[in-house]
DNA sequence: GTCTATACGACGATAGAC
DNA sequence: GTCTATCGTCGTATAGAC
């Protein structure tokens, strides 16, 4: 399911079809967006989309996985790491939006479905994100970094800015997804500290120059 | 077409199909709403919808000039008045959460169809929105008063810290759509500041107690 | 202003040849 | 692995009675 094309051989078929597709959600919505489209995009029939996948809502899953799985590892491992809250929210957040940029994919699209009761297994996990995402907050407010807000609203308004940037930011080259990345865990992070002008040490403990 | 029920009548069949249309809309996307569930959760069988609305898109373009107007014209009126610049995108903001938040509708769904071609007669309009939206930061960063961020980035991370909110604040009491409100100016208005403690002196400047 | 009946195009998906 | 042909369903919208 990962890596299928490290080889320099160009994407499968099967990578085609997500790439081309997470482009038309996003663009004109799940349901939006019929198999034909996606199908013309690849350049292939209608019905050969049924070989690589067993329906429309299958590709929306890989999809969703592929937003999902590494992202709440990661949030996860963050969350009850040592040290300072707001440099591993930051941590995280740069990896975060870097992975979404860099994807061949236009995940943006996935977390409007993620209240379909189609796609209703992957809400768990997502909702695992969300709670790691405001430990380190609450975390950080409880250590006197961040100014005391409704950890609910700050966990909230990131997720929004982030699914913002994705949704113009998809498939970018490295630098740029590191600048995008950076930009927006500066202005998460900045925005909730108790003294801005931490914002330089924390990106330096964070591992960024 | 504005303020068709300000006797006390209860709303109008037109106006509970816009509701119940954008609490659907909210829920599983424009395309993902049949007319079907629109009118079964009216009380009516789906043909009768058209004798109030000529067509589906007739309903969303309804909701979008429900979203649009009133918020540009605060907008473009706070843009070019006098006086601190952050104190005017503090009262614009707050006006425009508590607006979208009072609306009897769930106008969360309205942004994602602006990029459609069948409302392409919209998008000069909240481009409109943007520009004024993006004047104001801009003014506020030459003045001194926020940081030296790129205003185009701000903009849209506020655009969508809004629609996060409204998604899931919408038809709230006076009360709750004030603190909802307030709350969301502060967090943004904040975010930018050079100097975050500020932020009171424009909060009362600003007309909030 | 709401109903029943219905037109008819677009949808996701399958069958089976190559 | 891709094609052509096609199925059954559901979508928006219309006609016309009450």
């Amino acid at each position: 399911m990962v890596n299928e094309s490290t080889e320099m051989e160009g994407p499968t078929t099967r990578q085609r079809i997500l790439s081309e597709a997470s482009a038309l959600f996003a663009q004109k919505g799940y349901h939006g967006t019929s198999t034909r489209e996606i199908a013309t995009a690849v350049g292939i029939q209608q019905p050969s989309l049924f070989h690589h996948f067993e329906s429309k809502d299958a590709i929306m899953s890989e999809l969703i996985n592929f937003d999902l799985d590494q992202p709440l590892a990661v949030a996860e491992r963050e969350a009850v790491a040592d040290g300072s809250p707001a440099v591993r929210l930051y941590r995280y957040l740069a990896w975060d939006v870097e992975y979404l940029c860099r994807s061949p994919y236009n995940l943006s699209p996935v977390q409007m479905m993620l209240s379909d009761p189609v796609f209703a297994e992957a809400i768990e996990r997502y909702e695992r994100l969300v709670a790691a995402r405001q430990s380190m907050i609450r975390d950080a407010i409880a250590v006197g970094e961040f100014v005391d807000v409704d950890p609910t609203f700050a966990q909230q308004a990131i997720t929004w800015m982030i699914r913002g940037t994705i949704a113009t930011a998809d498939d970018q080259t490295a630098t740029q997804a590191q600048e995008t990345a950076e930009r927006l865990a500066s202005f998460a992070v900045r925005a909730l500290l108790r003294d801005p002008d931490k914002l330089d040490e924390i990106r330096d403990a964070a591992g960024f120059s």
